[in-house]
DNA sequence: CGTGCAACTGTTATAATGTTGCACTTTTTT
DNA sequence: AAAAAAGTGCAACATTATAACAGTTGCACG
């Protein structure tokens, strides 16, 4: 249960954790939402894997630990997670991540390594705004961008760092 | 070699979807691939209507003409018809729709209304663009692009138009 | 030809992912 | 304290996708 996955780079993953879990009870309280327990869980444990979680990964770790929980608990405490842009869902994997960029009501684009699972999170303000407006040119009201990109991460183009 | 979807418009969707068979023969030929009746038959029900099909809304419609065909069947022909560029999946609803730039070998930003549920491709050059280098800033090699954005279109955001 | 391989198809079963509905508990509001 | 709202547990179910294997067809090559 400890740091293991190094998007790109070697960081301390405990405290990448700890901070967001720090961020989420801020950003919470600060939307009258309840953070409960079971839900503070599955964020942690989204949280721990910088590769995406599929929510019946999530459902087991779960079990692992003795909470008796069944598929709707997991995919609610997701559904929360996600409506307060603390975790996204990476729709061509099925599967969730914790958001790198709280709070700062973006368009993520997520790089997808497809050797070594992990994802990267980024925002880029030429592509949302080529988005925006290739969208507008059809006259388009866009609400959601799914934007992820499949490939090989710099770590995976060269050494065999099959994490 | 031009079957242009043209959603939000009327149109003849039985000549569009003509062509659109033609097209894919001919790219078939092409490329010495084995458009089977089967295979056909799929490609034109996807492409019989503009909101994207499911799996099993396939099967469901081979099931109604007498086609004793079960999932693995439909799944195959998709695959097939994905990897030849003649359909796209639309990861976000689980779903498949016709290809409205065979052979152009394009990154495909798709417009999905959340009200009426047809879809639009279109290709951008400077979406294109700015995902290639955004990706590249980051030295990921990019290998498959997924770009959808959920929001509105044109006839639904006036009128009752729920097609 | 015909025979043998590769691609395609059919079929059964099962896996993986996601949802509904309802009873019950906890928290918040009044 | 009572009523309302939000959250949880649970069982059943719905939807989406794949595995494994047998049979069949088309096609290249001798």
């Amino acid at each position: 249960m400890s740091a293991r996955a190094l998007p790109y780079r070697p960081h301390n993953h405990d405290a990448c954790v700890s901070q967001a879990l720090a961020d989420a009870r801020a950003i919470c309280q600060q939307q009258s939402a309840r953070l409960t327990p079971t839900r503070e869980r599955v964020l942690e444990l989204v949280w721990q894997s910088h590769k995406p979680l599929g929510a019946y990964d999530v459902l087991a770790k779960l079990a692992a630990e003795g909470h008796n929980a069944a598929p709707p608990t997991v995919y609610r405490a997701l559904d929360f997670l996600q409506q307060h842009g603390l975790v996204h869902r990476i729709a061509s994997l099925n599967a969730f991540i914790g958001c790198a960029h709280v709070g700062e009501h973006h368009t993520g684009m997520f790089l997808i390594c497809r050797v070594c699972g992990n994802v990267l999170e980024l925002t880029d303000a030429s592509v949302s705004t080529a988005i925006r407006n290739a969208a507008g040119a059809e006259v388009f009201r866009a609400e959601a961008v799914t934007l992820e990109v499949a490939g090989v991460c710099p770590g995976c183009q060269t050494e065999a760092n099959h994490d």
